[in-house]
DNA sequence: CACATAAGTGAACAACTGTACACAACGGTA
DNA sequence: TACCGTTGTGTACAGTTGTTCACTTATGTG
């Protein structure tokens, strides 16, 4: 008979998550899997799944908060390594299209959910944005790189960023991870309409020009 | 027994066409939706289907040509109804809304397709989106906006523009119809988005600054 | 009119789906 | 040691799926 349960705890919970993320890796929408499809992915007998999540839509759940973590190391190591201002945006826009070629299947994931049929995954997906845009308006408060700008406005340009930069995703998950020429395309076009953007911004007036 | 085929040809295509954009209106996703739930929506029975698609991804292929012309209709409105420069962001941004809540479902299929496991699907709706900004780019140069952009900066910032209105599509789409508050929130800080963009584009520098 | 073709129908089938249940092995606690 | 909750397993079942087939009916062309 096949060995029983000799594991650490919580490895099927994540061998199923793995498995999820590996099948929409594969091309499949999140929207699209079954609970059998899952567990014979993950090597699992279909009721396990149960032990551990209600339903697709909870393992959907639950795949955003490790999105959320995922996120943040990106948004650290951005934090890191972009001391100098004069190269940001380039630096920025590398780091994020190296994490996307590392965690494939997550942005896969992630770009599915913006508009998935799962609410609730489509705003947990929606509040990391907010989160990491804010975020990055707390740092280009500190760098002291929009002293012009109000609350308001450094929070929309922030936002406009984030969003652009979301979109890339799509653009970057469209193309092979292989077709370098291609992918320095969309990091050239993603650097560019962030300048162009911040060149908005540095020109901005607020409300009553 | 149940009366046969006395309707005009083609009714039964485009029943099938509208039954699942309903089905998506209601809030699945087009990847999640099998032949038999389709044929069952549209009032038909399954072995129907097989007489006007071949699979799903072929009636989502057939979708996406429709979309094209809602997209064409919003176009050309946006060109009629947008002669003074001034109010310009502001109409325009006002008829896409318009337009999405008149097509919801149409949207929805957009917005869920841009990351949807057909290929195709995806090329063909990035298409009609490149489409866009380039007749967009045209329109700029014929009422003499743009006249110290090059081509490039100018597709770029058209681009970047469509981008910006369809990322506001998700937001759209993942507030209720009737909530006119939130509705007006996300058209007015559409509006600012693109405003900004061209704040930017009036003072971009290309290449060597 | 005859006839080919397109469009619609119902019955059938094997494969797969989600979920329920009863049971076994393990880990910790008393 | 005995006990209990957690995790994993095997079997089972009713409902749904995609697809094939043989059939009827309407339509338009010769």
């Amino acid at each position: 008979m096949a060995e029983k349960q000799r594991r650490k705890p919580g490895e099927t919970r994540e061998k199923l998550m793995a498995a999820a993320l590996t099948l929409v890796g594969k091309g499949r929408h999140f929207a699209s899997l079954g609970i059998r499809e899952v567990t014979r992915q993950a090597g699992v007998v279909p009721t396990s799944f149960y032990r551990h999540f209600r339903n697709m839509d909870d393992l959907g759940l639950q795949l955003v908060d490790e999105l959320g973590l995922v996120l943040r190391r990106m948004m650290r190591e951005a934090r890191n390594n972009v001391l100098q201002a004069d190269k940001l945006m380039e630096e920025s826009v590398g780091i994020f299209i190296n994490h996307v070629q590392a965690n494939r299947s997550f942005f896969f994931f992630m770009a599915q959910g913006l508009a998935g049929e799962s609410r609730a995954v489509q705003e947990g997906i929606r509040s990391e944005m907010r989160f990491f845009a804010s975020e990055l308006a707390n740092d280009l408060r500190r760098l002291r790189l929009a002293e012009h700008l109000s609350d308001g406005d450094l929070e929309m340009t922030c936002d406009l960023v984030v969003r652009s930069v979301a979109f890339s995703l799509t653009d970057l998950l469209g193309v092979s991870p292989d077709d370098d020429y291609q992918i320095d395309q969309i990091r050239k076009r993603t650097t560019r309409f962030l300048q162009l953007i911040f060149v908005g911004a540095a020109h901005w007036k607020s409300e009553g020009a």
